[in-house]
DNA sequence: GAGCCAACTTGTCAACGACAAGATATGGTG
DNA sequence: CACCATATCTTGTCGTTGACAAGTTGGCTC
């Protein structure tokens, strides 16, 4: 090998192709991207992308276990450090907003192959990570479970709505402030 | 006129195509329908949907302003008739899995016109019949619109988690019964 | 330096969105 | 009834895309 997986005749062909993808889908979404522009993006033929990827899906399914994996580590020093459910479910919204290419797909999954073992296995870590974070509470049982899932809702539908611009435009154009006053309705009330 | 507004030739082509829309969109999500195949659908050729629509974008605007005033419609009846938020909540979880097509669309503003005056007249209605809900309550002030943001949240929160397969899959197959639960931890607490 | 294989390119095809221009029916007007 | 304006739909076309097939390049090994 000469550097690293994947750096022959291009630099890195391969990484250059998923940066270009999200930035391509931070500008229209995930479902206008074409292969086409992203070979474009990096400078090689119409055709290269598939030799990565196989297809687009292949290239989202990359993509979503990418996302999946990174919202887990980001998400994994907040409940270490801070050991509050609050403050993981701020980190959440966060990266929604930060890395929204990724959290888009992640979560459309009509656009990826749902069941590849890289997505299964880094979408158990985060869904793992999330339960970390409601089990710092002490709580037990079905009721743990339910705060569990309360609590993923609240900070992915505020997440959703966010990127959808959906919520009133008064709210400020930081998520993380405009998000904290909601998600304390829910979590960590004096 | 003859019978009501556009029908002519097809009979009523434009309600066809939208409901051949609704069916495309349900079996492979909002970005996969192709205007040439609703046309096939309908039995038309493949420049019929252009005359009613525009364009790609001017049939799923007519599709999100259609899910606005029906989702308004739907919440409507019950926040008169239960005076509970919990219900409200109920109810948006299940209209987003009984109109799934119309949901998808309405909370996606980069594939339809976001800004059209039918869509920002319904969508006004629908915010506005969720704030009524929260009124409900009695509460004033900057509580009373941090619970609706929180309320909105959770519930658009759980029922696009549970549209995109992300929750886990005991909930059994029934949101409702899934979702009131999980409500509960926010709203019409003992 | 021959062979091998990964990394790309070139070429092609069917499908799509969008547009232009033509055909056809319908309802209103005189 | 004759005629016309207009809404409705068709036919034809262009550029773009995803996917596939086949060829080319270049580094590595033996």
């Amino acid at each position: 090998m000469s550097k690293k997986d994947g750096a022959y005749h291009h630099g890195d062909l391969r990484r250059a192709l998923l940066a270009a993808a999200v930035e391509a889908i931070g500008e229209s979404g995930p479902s206008a991207v074409s292969l086409r522009d992203l070979a474009r993006r990096a400078g090689v033929s119409h055709a290269a992308p598939a030799h990565h990827f196989g297809d687009k899906a292949g290239l989202l399914t990359v993509l979503a276990a990418e996302g999946f994996d990174r919202l887990a580590d980001t998400l994994r020093p907040v409940i270490a450090q801070t050991g509050s459910l609050l403050e993981t479910g701020v980190a959440y919204i966060r990266f929604a907003v930060d890395h929204r290419a990724h959290f888009e797909v992640m979560f459309r999954p009509e656009l990826y192959d749902h069941d590849n073992p890289a997505v299964v296995a880094a979408r158990q870590r985060a869904t793992d990570t999330l339960a970390a974070a409601v089990a710092t509470r002490g709580e037990a049982g079905a009721d743990a479970r339910m705060d569990g899932l309360a609590a993923w809702s609240i900070v992915h539908g505020f997440a959703t709505l966010w990127l959808g611009g959906a919520l009133p435009a008064d709210l400020g154009p930081d998520p993380e402030a405009a998000g904290r006053p909601v998600l304390r309705r829910l979590v960590d009330r004096p």
